[in-house]
DNA sequence: AGTATTTTGTGAAAAATTTCACATTTCATT
DNA sequence: AATGAAATGTGAAATTTTTCACAAAATACT
């Protein structure tokens, strides 16, 4: 029911509206939402009873409260400070991004073994790693993301895990294990890659042979 | 069936697999590679099946055979050829990644529309953006990674498309349209952020009420 | 060689997810 | 106020995906 998928489609429901908002709409159909991310209208309604949103017969959505109302679900509806483990080539990447701030992601801190990539007095300052576990404590920090080459990332998530992060995105291509009350996302780009090779395979097979091969 | 989440999981055993051979093991049983990924045997034997992968009954699976078959099967026995648009913070860090390399995923060139980023004798050239269709004619590419501002990457996509390219794998936080034909695969990182947040929050949420709540 | 044990391969069952379909409500128009 | 059209909310149906469970095969052991 609640599952990942369904989750993602509320934060796509919620980019959408966003749009739709800055368009200059005040209300908003579930088949205006449907089509935006590319899904069943009779799913978007599906997705919002189950998490008690409800709208008007006839009259729809209204925006700006159904946004509130995603961000709550969503946990949006306050800031949240994240640190970034591993400031080399994508860790520096992500700590430049602006836009993560806009959407109320702070991201506070980034941390790394080499001096080298220290810069204290930084806008986003970069500390040596052995100042993580203090900083996660005082500052009350729950989320990291980690950017370590993989040999090092679990030994990174553990570390991490015993001082208070709950909730770790991954970018080292291996499946970071934690124990239970905590959680892992990884992001495997080279496995996205695959992904995507093969899905091409897919439909160059198709052009050549439109019977023998089914959809993607 | 051979549905998206069947062909992530082939590539997560293939890199199992990898790991397992590299420990030294030369023969595999479904309950391993299970293990390893995080799913039920069964499950594991079903993907086999769907594709004609078969081990023998006692014996389990030969890592070699299935390395091959796997890499088969997802199209990685033969090199590929990928362009990177938008050598900003991400394209840059992507073109440093030496990993994909090894994998069979070869970054031929980046191209961007900023004369600042150009670097035509780099390792890996970052050319002017209108010479992208050229190149993508001569050598044939199909993949493109997309790294360019969000407002950009819809036109530079059906630039790409128009060109030749099949499959993209776009960072801006939109969703791309494309045409029959080809494929676009988005990867939105303040969305998987959104998503952690989310599921961090149902954590604490069963913490203080264990019955409450159901199992994210 | 024969027996016991382990593991595959796969239909069938179960579970999860999506889509359908329609009664009900709301809004617009006359 | 009455009528008609449009959109929601939701059980039920359909579809997809996962898990079970067990017969058949291969190996190990005696
Ligand atoms: N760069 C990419 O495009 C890319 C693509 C896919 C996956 N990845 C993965 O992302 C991770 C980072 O990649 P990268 O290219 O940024 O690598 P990188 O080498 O540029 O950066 C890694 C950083 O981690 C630091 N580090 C190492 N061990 C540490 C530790 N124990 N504690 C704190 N910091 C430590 C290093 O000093 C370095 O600054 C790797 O796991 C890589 O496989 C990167
Ligand atoms: N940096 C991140 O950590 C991060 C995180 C999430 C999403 N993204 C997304 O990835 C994309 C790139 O982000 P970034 O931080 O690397 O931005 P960036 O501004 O550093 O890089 C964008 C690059 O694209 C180039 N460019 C712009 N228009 C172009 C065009 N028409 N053709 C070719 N090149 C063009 C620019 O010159 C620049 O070099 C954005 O859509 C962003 O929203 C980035």
């Amino acid at each position: 029911m609640k599952n990942r998928n369904c989750i993602i489609r509320l934060s796509r429901y919620k980019t959408a509206l966003y749009r739709l908002k800055a368009l200059g709409f005040v209300k908003v159909f579930s088949d205006n939402l449907a089509e935006a991310i590319g899904v069943m209208p009779s799913q978007v309604r599906k997705d919002f009873s189950l998490f008690g949103i409800s709208g008007k017969k006839r009259g729809g959505y209204h925006i700006d409260a159904l946004i509130e109302r995603l961000n709550e679900i969503l946990g949006k509806d306050k800031v949240h400070t994240v640190i970034i483990v591993g400031c080399g080539h994508i860790g520096s990447a992500l700590m430049k991004y602006r836009k993560f701030e806009d959407g109320g992601i702070k991201i506070a801190a980034g941390f790394d073994i080499d001096p080298a990539k220290h810069a204290q007095d930084a806008d986003i300052p970069v500390f040596p790693i052995d100042r993580v576990k203090p900083f996660i404590k005082e500052h009350n920090v729950e989320l990291a993301i980690i950017a370590v080459p993989d040999i090092a990332a679990q030994q990174v998530a553990d570390m991490l895990i015993s001082a208070g992060i709950k909730g770790i995105l991954n970018f080292a291509p291996i499946r970071l294990r934690c124990p239970e009350g905590s959680i892992a996302h990884n992001i495997n780009l080279e496995l996205e890659l695959e992904n995507l090779i093969y899905f091409v395979n897919v439909l160059k097979k198709k052009r050549v042979n439109p019977d023998e091969t089914e959809n993607a």
